[in-house]
DNA sequence: TGCCGATCATAAGCCTGCTTATTAGACTGC
DNA sequence: GCAGTCTAATAAGCAGGCTTATGATCGGCA
């Protein structure tokens, strides 16, 4: 049937179904060394640039502050990183590393390279860059910041 | 820096986000009919077959049995679908949808288009097959069923 | 018939992430 | 200086999804 044809196609539960899967498997391999696939990305993240508050990192990792919040009390509490007071901002924390952290980083980039490399399997160099650049354009047609600001055309309704 | 390019581009952080920010999207448009993203996944697939055990649509939902046991409890108690038992066997039950979930197929399938709308704008129609043809193939090559049988070199390393 | 492994569904416990709402501090303008 | 507003972080409560483990039933096979 054509309605089947379209369902297998539906962009959302393909898209969705294979980054599910792809954390999984990345979830799989990366339990050895104790840490999750959203772990790991406050990680790396925090290895390109050390120091930045919750809310700039939230920003970055295209997230809700309060889901951040709350992934970093699992890890501050498993020792991987550290919040350390904004000294010009009492609000505010600073983000870093421990040192326990820094030496498994090589081990996180390894899995998520043989994780890639499984999920892009039989695909040519030219189609992941394809797929890499319309994946980007999708993530920023659908942020909340540096789109258009949302006309969100609710008139009427109180939040 | 060349590694903070690889960073925004790092294949697995741009997917998850992408279908996170679309699922969330959906989310909030499908509040209004008391739906979420997953319930109108199941809503669709039994819309194009009912009678399915558990085990089934799991399968074809790319999900374990637990994880959809457990969305159906919400959407069973919602009254959403129903758990007939299965004459043939004990164990199973078949799954239907409820006189309530009919007519608002429609409005989900509108949101579904709407959400899709958006998150591929500025995008052609090539490219979107294209895309959406490349993520089907990463969700086979993820996909424990299917695919090649796991070889799991990860001798040495105890779970 | 009776055993034994496979299969269906589920329980417990956990991580991720969201909405909504709150507290504390920063900032802007008068 | 201070009121009003904005911002950083968090609390409460929930949905979705996974791993690991269990109970029941089915089915093949001796």
């Amino acid at each position: 049937m054509a309605q089947n044809h379209d369902f297998e196609r539906a962009f959302g539960f393909v898209l969705h179904e294979a980054a599910r899967l792809l954390s999984k498997r990345f979830d799989q391999k990366a339990r050895a060394i104790g840490l999750t696939r959203a772990q790991c990305s406050v990680l790396f993240r925090l290895s390109m640039q050390e120091g930045m508050n919750q809310a700039r990192l939230a920003e970055l990792m295209e997230m809700e502050p309060i889901s951040l919040a709350r992934l970093l009390d699992r890890m501050e509490q498993a020792g991987w990183v550290e919040r350390r007071a904004d000294p010009a901002d009492k609000r505010a924390y600073r983000l870093y590393m421990t040192a326990k952290a820094k030496p498994v980083l090589e081990r996180m980039l390894a899995v998520g390279l043989e994780t890639r490399g499984e999920a892009l399997a039989g695909i040519s160099q030219a189609d992941r860059d394809r797929m890499i650049d319309l994946l980007i354009q999708v993530r920023r047609n659908l942020s909340e910041r540096g789109g258009e600001p949302q006309p969100r055309d609710v008139a009427g309704v109180r939040a």
